[in-house]
Parts: C-alpha cells; structure tokens; sequence
DNA sequence: CTTGACACTGAACGCATGTTCAGGTATTAT
DNA sequence: ATAATACCTGAACATGCGTTCAGTGTCAAG
C-alpha cells in the first residue's frame, strides 16, 4: 500500500511557511531569511526549514537563489500585475475649456491621481502620458458619462476615425466627448448614445483636439 | 563663497544607484547587495557604495535595514498601493437573469477576471465579496452603461434607497441597471439618465435585487 | 601653502546566512 | 524483525555580505 500520513499536496507546515513568507515580504519589502523562517514557524533547525523549501521548490510554491542571502520568492498562482498612477489634472465640463498638462508637467505635482492595473489598459500606453479629469455635470451624457466619472485620456491633437475624442470648440464655447470621424465636408462628431444624432462640424468651423478618451471609471457611492 | 560642484539634491551617481535598486527589485523580487550595486554602476569598492547608500538614506529615498543582508528599499514618492482580483462571472443582457456567484464559489476559478485598485473603491468593501459582468448590448444605456463595459457588483438581495442596482424583474422577464427607491406604494426604479423616466414597480409584482453596482469600468478602443 | 571637505581605493574584520552531514525517531511496508 | 521513508536535531563549515578603517587624490576656501 501506499504511504497516507500526509498524502495532501501541502502539509500544514508547508502553508504556514508560504504564508510566513509572503507576509515578511509584504512588511519589510524583502524576503526572510531561513532562520527568521524557522523562528516564526516552530522550526528548530535551518536544515529542516532548508527541507520543506527544498520541498516547496520542487512543487513550484517558490523560486530560489541559492547561495544569495534571502533569495526567495513564492510563484504566486494568480500574480497581480503591475498598476500606474494617473494624475487628475482638473475637472471637465461643457462650458469650459479642457485642462491639458504642460509639456514640462511633472505628472507627480497632482494632488490627486488614480491607479489603474496595468492590465486594464486597451493598448501598451504604459500610462507613460496619461492623465485623467473629472466631469462635473451631467451635459457629458449623450456621451454615456455622468456627473462624477473619471475620464482617463491620452494628450493628442490628432485622431483616427473611430476614437473618442475630448474636443473644444471654440466657436460654440463648449467641451465635449465625442466619437470622431472625418469626412468629406469636415467632422461628425458621434455621441456614444447610439439613440442621439450627431454634431457636424464643418472644415471653416475650429476644433480643438485635447486629446483620445482611453477609459472611463464610474465609482458608484454606496450608502453601506 | 559656499562650495557649488554638485549643490544638487540627487548626483548623477545616486540616481544611478536609485534605478539600479528599483530596476533589481523589479526582476529579482529581491533588494541587490551592496557588492552587486557596486558592479552594476562602476564603483569598485563597497564602502563607496556604503557611503552613497548613506547619503541616499539621510536624504530620505531609501530605507536600510543595517546588519541584515540586501536590507535595504528605495521610499517612492508616490507609494503604488495594492489591488485585488475580480472575477468577471459572465454578462448581463436585458433579456436574460443576472449570473451571480455560488455559495461556495472559488473566485480564483474565474476564467476571465479584472485587477481594481484598491484605491479606487468607494468603501472598505476589500473586494472580498465582488465580482463583475460584462454588458453585453446597448439596453443598458438608460443606466449609462454601454455595450462592453465591467460592472463591478457586491452580491445582496437587499439595497437601501438611492443605491444603484442589478435586478430582474421575472414578470417583465428582464434584467435592468437602476437606482433602487423604496415607495409607500411599490418600488421606483430610476435610471441613471436624468432625462429618461422611472419604471414602477408595485408591492405585488415580483422584483429580484442580485447585487448592488460598485463601480463601472469602460475601457474604449483605440486604434493606434 | 595649508586646511579640510569630498569622492574614492583596497583590504581586513566579523557576523549573517545558506549548505551539508552524521545521526535520531517515528510510521509503514515487506 | 527488518527495511524504507518521512520528519527532525544539532552542529560544523563555507561564504555572502555589511562594516570599518587607514590611505590617496582633488578642489576650493582661507
């Protein structure tokens, strides 16, 4: 027959160990040491500590450096990936123009910034020049944006046919979201709404382009 | 006269240094040893790399754990908090019931999942609980929600005034995104879209609260 | 010129830390 | 009983690595 005592894929020791590491790591930014494993763990001896992570190496729990002091690491199965911090440059409404960063902006000056998983980012931005802005009234909702939301955007003076696009238009003194398209006799504007009809603007008419609508993010308050 | 060869807060050599620590830590997921600082900026001696590991330390861009091996961890500026995990359960379509997690659902199982930072949630709510849907068509535009956007849920049947909700109404055979009011006389069902009007729901008529919405993620395309 | 700060070299010192080994004690299979 | 395997002890060993110190060269102030 075969050996039962311990047939589960991880004993209670080697999840302590895991757990061990990973908080260390998580409190003073680098990994423990096999000894400072031991103490917190009720382990004696360096060599039974050097045991399970022998053991927790060949299962793939972690990774090691050996011969480097504190050369551990766990293989998180779900690993969270990288996120960027976004500066929150202004507020955008319909009467006003959009505030844009100065080419010499330090992004880090903003007071306030949001973060974003890298993950969530349609393209490979990096988010290197992004900034976001808060829309304070409901004129954005024929863009399908709300009082509150926060707009991530993209500094361009150009766009594609497709893109959404924050343009000011000087003639009208008015700021707003839009799809973009060019055509034959100017620009249609499309608003997100598929229910609502678009603004024309004619080749004569200015138009300002501040920049491409990336993501929106919606915090919905909640009383609880 | 005061001295003025290198009056500036950070010398090429400590920037140096700076990078090379964040550059390490990003790929070994441990901090560099002073030995490998040394022979990765051109400095030969380590006590060299000791005296700019002093300075950087006085001048507040990195902490040092003395006596303990690769002890030490650049202080960013801007410290990148944490995320979490929300698995993405499916889609919500008007003509269709909500899917929502099981009891003993493991999030981890998800295929497809979002990474939020924690930074951007409204409360505490940890996103222990969470999870999150993709629209799919645009019937949801009365909530602001368009076709292809993550809504981010907390499962509940129970929602206080004012809280923007998933329910669905089985009699109506309908699944919908609305501010939940409670009535004298039933509910009142109110979209997000100031301009369009509510839908009444009466005490008799059946009504299924599956969660309350969180946050709203749209992430628009780009094409370059 | 002298002084002194600043940047740096080279080497030695010593604790911290990973590694290894000889040997225990259970539990299970044969 | 005997062998085998998993789990553990204790200690010694080798080296990684932070620390310290006696000097060297440079540049600017006095």
């Amino acid at each position: 027959m075969m050996m039962v005592r311990k047939s589960k894929g991880l004993g209670e020791r080697h999840q302590k160990i895991l757990d061990f590491i990973e908080d260390y790591q998580r409190k003073y930014k680098h990994p423990p040491s096999i000894r400072e494993i031991g103490e917190n763990c009720g382990i004696s001896s360096t060599s039974v500590v050097n045991y399970y992570l022998d053991q927790l190496e060949k299962s793939g729990h972690i990774e090691r450096d050996r011969k480097i002091s504190r050369g551990l690491r766990v293989i998180s199965q779900t690993p969270i990936g990288e996120m960027f911090r976004v500066p929150v440059l202004g507020r955008i409404v319909a009467g006003e123009p959009i505030p844009v960063p100065a080419s010499d902006f330090n992004y880090f000056d903003a007071e306030e910034s949001v973060e974003i998983a890298t993950s969530l980012m349609p393209t490979r931005e990096k988010g290197k020049e992004l900034f976001a802005l808060e829309v304070q009234g409901n004129s954005m909702i024929d863009a399908m944006v709300n009082d509150g939301d926060i707009v991530v955007m993209k500094p361009t003076q150009e766009a594609r046919n497709g893109d959404m696009v924050a343009v000011w238009l000087p003639d009208k003194n008015e700021t707003t979201l839009k799809y973009f398209y060019k055509e034959k006799d100017g620009f249609r504007l499309q608003p997100a709404n598929p229910t609502m009809k678009p603004i024309m603007v004619k080749k004569s008419e200015p138009l300002e382009i501040k920049g491409k609508v990336v993501m929106v993010i919606r915090k919905v308050e909640m009383v609880s």
